[in-house]
RNA sequence: GCCCCCGUAGUUCAAUGGAUAGAACAGGAGACUUCUAAGCUCUUGAUCUAGGUUCGAUUCCUGGCGGGGGCACCA
């Protein structure tokens, strides 16, 4: 049982007594660390009930908690309007810094989810479009819900859906034919990048030339149906290619997707399906396509066209496919999270409705997960006008940045120097996307995305190297690490025990900024610490083995919480 | 027009209905013969607006103003 769950306990005893049984009541940790370790607002919510004034009320649960004697509380007081404060006793911290460092790399992980089978869908770039810097935020945010949810219990699927057929393609293709084949030189990334441009001149040819749009409509129905032996060939060549380039930049964000789902096996799958219902009347035709009402089932949603007067699916009746393919795949699926930014809104939320209706069993068993925009200060960001930050281009920068900061650290060798500033530059750029609500959007700025000071991922990592750096200097001076309850406990150790709660709350709102903004509390915590407090003395040895329980158990909050970010923390920087 | 999201320091972001609204950057001031100064200490500065619910509202409800996204053959 933990302590926050021992205290509730103790209030709902302690309200029973006075004859309120039953208020519900919350337990959070007053802002003010000086305030004391929990706070309660049970006499406030009972008083009304009890026709007494919350002071008194809060009079009366103390006296009843006090009579308890938990071991774990040091002291209670009364404070403002009638809050109780508890402030935890060295008793407690003593066993909290023996459970981290017992724990170790598992501390934070618990059993929430255990036994449930999860499927998480993030990331999706198209194949013949840039992987630009909104699939780096759906990407940081679907890798950190992750680690989160792995972290709680569950098994977790990582997939990925890629639109490897539709209108973009073509475009792509049309460019191709038109303008020629990058150079086959150029590395991989490089050719990936020339095919993007090449996608966006020729969505603007699609949309100011006729004679570009019929020839790319017609691109578009013969790569669905392979019909033409040269557009085949150059549809094969331009999908490796792309994916090729996808993957090298998963590898240096950290992701591992155990299976890829496309959208040309989604649409394979969807015609059939929407024929079929169409009989059963859950579509209908409507001016030679077929569309979904969902309107008839939501009145928060509208008619959307699941097969088009060509008789192409659309991007709804691929969700269809999907969801059929990833329920064949994984029959034993308790959910299935598809993360996209908040944009795709409407259109998901029709594609649910309609397979609802198709599979009633699955209703439950698929959820949205959205996240806001990436921004950037001109206005909305369109691959289709070319307006885009690629994420290769971002990465690189702020590697760069990374490097140059560390070249004049000492006893860094070569390979390891440009491993960590890799490993620092991808941290800057998922900690600016993570440290937001995942709501809201970001109005991407160069210079905070790569920001290496304050709030921000390299501070955190560095906080983390410094650690590493004592904790191997402790093992040089034979200092070993034991904590003593004679100590004055510190601010920091008053927050190190709450990151499985952290965790816990992170995971049921889809919020990873929950974990991030915990860690610059931690590490702001313990830079001060470090600051006051010499960590290795060699003259005093008692103090020295008691301090370096507590660094070592900050290393372990700061780097298990950094993994749940999906953000690595090396040992030196 | 309809639907959804969002309005918090100069800027970028926090805050399960709770106490003195918290950080970072930018601005101002400071400490260091000591374990990594990407650090530490101090400081200036904010809830769009009008009502309502509540012991208590940045948070919930309604109206207004402002911004973003979506709304049939793109994804």
């Amino acid at each position: 049982m933990t302590i926050a769950e021992q205290l509730k306990g103790a209030i709902a005893e302690a309200l029973k007594g006075l004859g309120a049984e039953g208020v519900s009541f919350s337990l959070e940790h007053p802002t003010e660390l000086s305030h004391g370790d929990y706070a309660t607002n049970a006499a406030l919510a009972s008083a009304k009930m009890l026709g007494k004034n919350p002071r008194e009320v809060a009079t009366m649960l103390l006296e009843s908690l006090k009579a308890q004697n938990i071991p774990e509380v040091e002291s209670l007081e009364i404070a403002g309007p009638g809050f109780i404060n508890f402030k935890l006793s060295k008793e407690f911290f003593a066993s909290a810094n023996k459970e981290i460092l017992s724990a170790g790399e598992v501390f934070g992980n618990s059993r929430s989810l255990a036994g449930k089978r999860i499927m998480i869908e993030y990331t999706q770039p198209n194949p013949f479009k840039p992987f630009h810097i909104g699939h780096l935020m759906s990407n940081s945010i679907g890798e950190s819900l992750s680690r989160i949810i792995e972290s709680s219990g569950a098994e977790l699927i990582r997939v990925n859906y890629q639109g490897d057929v539709g209108l973009h393609v073509a475009k792509a293709i049309y460019g191709i034919q038109k303008k020629g084949r990058p150079d086959a030189s150029l590395s991989i990334p490089a050719q990936a990048q020339e095919i993007g441009a090449l996608y966006s001149w020729g969505s603007n040819e699609y949309d100011t030339n006729e004679e570009a749009k019929a020839e790319i409509e017609r691109i578009n129905k013969a790569v669905y149906e392979r019909t033409d032996e040269s557009i085949n060939e150059t549809y094969d060549w331009g999908r490796k290619l792309t994916l090729e380039a996808f993957e090298e930049i998963y590898k240096v964000l950290g992701t591992k997707f155990q299976h890829y789902f496309f959208e040309s096996d989604a649409a394979k799958i969807s015609v059939p399906l929407v024929k079929e219902f169409l009989e059963k009347g859950v579509f209908e035709e409507s001016d030679g396509a077929i569309v979904f009402k969902a309107e008839r089932f939501d009145p928060k949603l509208h008619t959307r066209v699941f097969l088009t007067s060509k008789g192409l699916p659309t991007y709804d009746a691929k969700e269809i496919g999907l969801a059929d393919m990833k329920f064949k795949m994984e029959p034993n699926l308790d959910l299935s999270i598809t993360t996209t930014a908040i944009e795709q809104l409407g259109v998901i939320g029709v594609a649910y409705e309609a397979i609802y209706q198709i599979w009633p069993d699955f209703r439950g068993k698929l959820r949205h997960v959205t996240h806001g925009m990436m921004r950037l200060a001109s206005g909305k960001m369109s691959s289709r006008k070319g307006n885009v930050v690629t994420g290769e281009s971002l990465i690189n920068d702020s590697r760069a940045v990374a490097l140059e900061k560390m070249t004049d650290r000492k006893g860094i060798d070569a390979g390891s120097l440009e491993r960590f500033a890799t490993e620092v530059g991808v941290g800057a750029l998922k900690y600016s996307i993570l440290k937001a609500s995942p709501g809201s959007d970001i109005v991407y700025d160069f210079e905070k995305s790569i920001s290496f000071d304050g709030d921000s991922g390299p501070y955190l990592q560095y906080t983390h190297a410094r650690m590493s750096s004592i904790l191997e200097k402790a093992s040089e001076e034979n200092i070993v690490e034991q904590y003593a309850s004679t100590e004055e406990v510190s601010d920091l150790e008053r927050i190190l025990y709450r990151l499985p709660e952290i965790v816990e709350n992170a995971l049921h709102e889809y919020a990873p900024n929950y974990i991030a903004t915990y860690l610059v509390e931690v590490a702001r915590a313990f830079n001060s610490f470090y600051a006051d407090h010499k960590i290795i003395d060699t003259s005093d040895k008692e103090t020295s083995a008691h301090r370096v329980a507590i660094a070592h158990a900050t290393q372990i909050v700061l780097r298990n919480g950094l993994g749940l970010l999906g953000i690595t923390a090396p040992d030196r920087m």
